[in-house]
RNA sequence: GCGCCCGUAGCUCAGCGGAUAGAGCAAUUGACUACGGAUCAAUAGGCCGGGGGUUCAAAUCCCUCCGGGCGCACCA
């Protein structure tokens, strides 16, 4: 018995008491039937408030209406008990066997407990981190490699067909400064007034001369700074990929900004908003009439210098998408970008789609560096930057990714690596991680005992710790569910860690292996099962966020 | 001035209308000749920023005020 097949028994029940008093017009559907498990386990199982929700529709009163559904719910095949409660709550307790029976069931579905149907073929692109190449990714970028991958995990676990991308911005005057940042440090020049300095500079610089020797000394100025853009973007990049994958994140595509510019797509894009005439020329510009789709202003696609406007790249860019067949689209950028989520959701609506469907932008809190206690400003330009491989050097890729992705993105997050570095086994990961290697290490001792997996009696699991445990394990697919549609990953490690607690807890209870020259019995090995079952879990929660479960630690 | 996010235990944060608001850390006290003590048990700690409203039911939804962060370019 698990809640997916008691909600839709109890949604049978509902509708024929709905039926019964011919009331029509009313479609009730298994999200109706609010199943949850009370946090006061002497409340039961499971605990509905089906009939608070039907009672005024039917004009009777919900205690009456859950003394009249929690008859029929008691005559379920696996409820041992029913009860009506305060206001009009139908509590719900299934017999031993009937919880129990989940464990075989996730040990059996392996990999694929919790995976659901939600995005089933639906195609998803998710654009995040997207750093310039102009310097290491900083702290602030790695807040979205953490919880995109996780997200693209979650997406794929509902069945979406998802494509990690990041925007390769290699066309804008950034990167004109940081060429010529590296060709001033090569001329033993001062940094340029609007350009980059830190020591990362004339680290890229000195590797361009390595792979360019002898030929840059006599060329011009200009094709030296080319020379300069062209390899140190390429360097760069190479540098933030592998910190990237170090971290655990790799991205399906890379997609260049030039691209967009010089295929033509900017015009394209333009043409087509002119087509609907969304384009109008004003002040020597070409301006979209994006406030005629809500917007606070109308913006530039090409300024009065001839050039693109920003908006241009993401209108292209979004075309592209689109065109590459992409049903849904995200962005996620920090919250000091926030502001261009009506431009582009003013864009989708031009293009026909529909904002916050075909296009979604999520927006992350900033992530504030702390040393000692004290802000720490981040400038790329003045090279006081955190990079990547700080974190990882200092608390691990396992830990550093579980702590940023077990709070929520709309809550800001101080990083201070002197103290996350000291506590490090303060990190809710090793717990998780932990109870994960626990499992293991029970089911390898349990095999060394004799014990194996050969029967399964869960009417044998009736420990309050293994009741709690088993209620745990069942609420895993609807916390995958839950991730996927709020976009929210920080939910299933906050799930991992109550299944741990609830994993250690048992483990203190109950035994797997028999004590000293007892005999092995089916109690063994059916809490095997469980064991394992758990094991499974937790492996499976992990692999969500990206960190690994270790067998041992 | 306008817009987005936040305000919950000493600290960091969960809790997309449900019952007595939770976890980790920090504090105090217990539990290893028992499958790994990176664990478990127990104690203590709260006008859920203030005030109104909606509802059978509000930390949660709406309004308003206060406090904090971040934005409001022919920059990218």
């Amino acid at each position: 018995m698990n809640p997916a097949d008691l909600s839709q028994s109890i949604l049978s029940i509902a509708v024929a008491a709905v039926e019964r008093r011919g009331v029509t017009g009313v479609t009730l559907t298994v999200d109706d039937v609010l199943l949850e498990r009370p946090r006061n386990r002497d409340h039961g199982d499971w605990a509905s408030n089906i009939a608070m929700k039907l009672a005024k529709l039917l004009g009777v009163t919900p205690r009456d209406l859950a003394n009249e559904l929690a008859g029929v719910i008691g005559a379920i095949a696996g409820v041992a008990s029913v009860d009506v409660a305060g206001p009009g709550f139908i509590n719900i307790t299934l017999d031993a066997a009937a919880a129990g029976a989940l464990a075989q069931t996730i040990v059996e579905a392996g990999p694929s407990y919790g995976s659901g149907t939600l995005y089933d073929g639906v195609t998803i692109n998710l654009e995040f981190v997207s750093a310039n190449p102009t310097g290491p990714i900083h702290i602030g970028g790695v807040r979205w490699a953490a919880v995109g991958d996780s997200l693209a995990r979650i997406f794929r676990a509902q069945g979406g067909i998802v494509t990690r991308e990041y925007y390769f911005n290699d066309h804008g005057a950034q990167i004109d400064r940081f060429a010529r940042s590296l060709l001033a440090s090569y001329l033993d020049e001062p940094a340029p007034e609007d350009g980059y300095g830190g020591e990362y500079i004339s680290d890229i610089a000195a590797r361009v001369l390595n792979d360019y020797p002898g030929n840059l000394s006599n060329a011009t100025r200009e094709q030296q700074q080319e020379t300069f853009r062209a390899v140190g973007v390429e360097l760069m990049f190479g540098d933030i990929k592998a910190s990237l994958h170090a971290f655990g994140v790799v991205f399906d595509v890379y997609f260049h900004e030039n691209e967009l510019h010089e295929s033509g797509a900017v015009e394209r894009a333009i043409a087509r908003l002119r087509d609907l005439g969304a384009i109008y020329e004003a002040d020597g510009a070409t301006w979209f009439r994006s406030t005629d789709y809500g917007d606070d202003k109308d913006r530039v696609v090409i300024k009065s210098d001839g050039e693109a406007g920003y908006i241009s790249g993401d209108l292209a860019y979004y075309l592209n998408k689109r065109e590459r067949g992409f049903e849904r689209n995200f962005i996620m950028l920090g919250a000091d970008h926030h502001g261009y989520v009506r431009r582009l959701m003013a864009m989708t609506k031009a293009f026909g789609d529909e904002p916050h469907v075909n296009l979604e932008i999520l927006i992350g809190q900033m992530v504030n560096l702390v040393r000692d206690g004290n802000p720490h400003r981040m400038s790329k330009r003045a090279g006081t930057v955190v990079v990547l491989e700080d974190l990882i050097d200092a608390v691990g890729a396992d830990a550093g990714r579980y702590a940023l992705v077990r709070s929520s993105i709309d809550s800001q997050v101080d990083i201070d690596l002197d103290l996350w570095a000291r506590q490090t086994s303060d990190n809710p990961v090793f717990y998780v991680q932990y109870a994960h290697a626990r499992t293991r290490s029970v089911a390898k001792n349990a095999h060394g005992s004799g014990v194996d997996r050969s029967a399964f009696d869960p009417s044998l699991l009736a420990h309050p710790t293994e009741s709690i445990l088993l209620g745990v394990l069942a609420e895993f697919p609807r916390v995958v569910r839950q991730a996927a549609e709020l976009r929210e990953p920080h939910r299933v490690a906050r799930y991992a860690e109550e299944l741990a607690g609830a994993y250690h807890r048992w483990y203190d209870a109950c035994r797997v292996t028999p004590l000293g020259e007892e005999e092995v019995t089916d109690v063994h090995r059916t809490r095997l099962w469980l064991n394992d079952a758990t094991g499974t879990v937790l492996r499976n929660a992990l692999e969500l966020l990206g960190v690994s479960a270790p067998e041992r630690m």
